[in-house]
DNA sequence: CTGTTAGCGCGTTCAG
DNA sequence: CTGAACGCGCTAACAG
């Protein structure tokens, strides 16, 4: 048998297709006796209304688009989590799309919205096509990246302010020589960690010397690579603050590789907290980030702005928090780790 | 200005609605002139079909969901890439669903599927709710899962040959004493692989001494837990073969932990492939999972369940393949290993 | 090759 | 409180 429709269902309990809308989804407004028949004969027919002439009668899909600037990040499965969380609470569905490092793919999903596929767009990716016309925009909201173009929602964390949270805590340890591995230089999440950085040193009477910042692009390789190239200048450190987590497992790796230990010899911090800080051996002091709620935030800003209107601005600030494991420790013999340092160093 | 519909577009241009729907989807049904009138009233207008009214039309909607254990898991992510990259090139979008290892949310899912959000379920998840009729199943496919109930299309590894491909590996190395971190007992997936391990052992004419067989639950923690529980009980061993990386990476640690040196004095070899493998120091021996294709090849399955009918039955194997890395060595010096081992033990 | 017509299944008027 | 009727935007017949 076909699958019974609102007509079939109608028929059946001797009422219009209204009524059964209606038992459906304003209860309140239909006599007991009228629901009661309807909600046997749906119960008994295995009626299940038609999502998608739902969606389309009411010019809504009920969907939005997360798109994350790489899919491969684990980091993004956190904040997809409180996306999906908060969407499924409220009734929406959530697709994940992969921008794959290409500006032009992030048209393709504005696409999908223009389409109907989708009612909004989350966006994790650094930047919008150039040459879209921000008042035909459809719904976006922004997480955790710098979209300049225009007043778009946005939820964010201090990217400078838990920088110098790291760094600060590693100068509490002790620590003079803190180098820096940077993200790509022309983003400006990259450069607010790398300013984080400056800052704090500049707040302890530290010099923020030139020669301890080495830029990476994320990548576990990154973090080797930024290591070896310290070592190999004969640039003095004794703690490495990494602008995520990724690059600081490869420069704990590194390290160990040159026979310097970590945290005795070397102290490393990472940022974001992903799957990786606790994984690595020792496990990353890092910065959190909180992914699952930087999701739900983003979310909850998506339903507002689709409630709203083009009109709605809002940013969100959301706090991080440092976490300590057992990759930093006190410079306890300054003599040795510099000794250390020096055997590593060419 | 409201969006514009194909109405619009047809009375702007002179010609009726069909024609417009035509020219977007068949254009070489259409006259050449009508045809470059046409496209050229869409842009003008910049009207964009309305993807709802097309999936509600055609009573499809072109969209599949991706239903994983724990989206919590990078592995999936992989997966996802290949079923992303054959569904778009398929004109599908994919929706990612999270059973949070609770088998009432496949239920949860595959009403989505009635209620036609979605035209099938590609599942990697243990099971199917126990009280749905067969006949009446939406279009499923399954991925690396063994679903018992009913003949549905499915996409394997060979969990057995491929832990059997591990140990014989460290068999090769000279190792004797191989002990397996084990996944949760009454899975299958569980079961083929620990199957693996003892096929063999047995083929090498080594014994598969129960006390070297460890269950974990493919956590970190596990990995640490199991080895741990092996030096408690002295039980001697120079390889650890583990059901999957995460564990593989715990017992790493472990192992360090006690002064133990991988690989040097104890061998470890992982499951899967997944980021870990690489981070972890040092980079894990293990077996890769296709993750892409396995992605890909349950897409091209749903595809053809979904042209086909509900008949469609299809088994298709992907082989998984050893991945050398630093966390194996030859048993070179069976005496120092043995010294050490005893030494970490109580 | 093109136009006309008839719905897809539901929600929402507007009467009654 | 309930029913009849319309239409969301598009595609698939069927004529012409």
């Amino acid at each position: 048998m076909a699958t019974p429709t609102i007509r079939t269902v109608a028929e059946r309990a001797g009422v219009s297709v209204a009524t059964v809308s209606r038992t459906l989804k304003e209860p309140d407004k239909v006599r007991p006796e009228t629901r009661d028949l309807v909600l046997k004969v749906v119960a008994e027919l295995g009626f299940v209304p038609n999502a998608q002439a739902r969606a389309f009668r009411r010019q809504a899909s009920d969907t939005v688009i997360l798109l994350v600037r790489d899919i491969g990040n684990p980091f993004y499965l956190d904040v997809y989590k409180g996306v999906e969380e908060a969407a499924s609470a409220a009734g929406f569905k959530v697709l994940m799309g992969d921008a794959r490092r290409d500006p032009a793919r992030v048209g393709l999903y504005l696409d999908m919205v223009r389409e109907r596929h989708a009612d909004g767009l989350i966006l994790m990716t650094g930047s919008l096509p150039p040459d879209l016309a921000m008042e035909t925009l459809p719904p976006v909201v922004v997480a955790l990246e710098y979209i300049d173009g225009g007043r778009l929602p946005t939820v964010r964390i201090d990217n400078a302010a838990a920088a110098a949270a790291a760094v600060d805590y590693l100068v509490g340890l002790g620590h003079r020589r803190i180098a820096h591995i940077s993200g790509p230089t022309p983003e400006l999440m990259s450069i607010a960690r790398a300013d984080g950085w400056r800052t704090a040193l500049a707040a302890a009477g530290l010099e923020a010397d030139p020669a301890l910042l080495v830029w990476g692009d994320y990548s576990l390789q990154a973090g080797r690579s930024a290591v070896a190239s310290l070592l190999d200048r004969g640039v003095p450190f004794t703690a490495v603050f990494a602008a995520n987590d990724e690059m600081a497992a490869g420069a704990v790796n590194e390290l160990r590789s040159h026979g310097l230990r970590v945290p005795e010899d070397v102290s490393v911090v990472g940022f974001d907290d992903t799957v990786f800080a606790a994984a690595v051996d020792p496990p990353l002091t890092t910065i959190r980030q909180p992914k699952r709620e930087i999701g739900a935030r983003a979310m909850a800003l998506m339903i507002e702005r689709l409630e709203t209107g083009p009109g709605f601005q809002a940013e969100v600030v959301v706090p991080t928090q440092l976490v300590v494991r057992t990759s930093t420790a006190p410079v306890a013999d300054r003599a040795a780790a510099t000794r250390a340092l020096a055997a590593a160093t060419p």
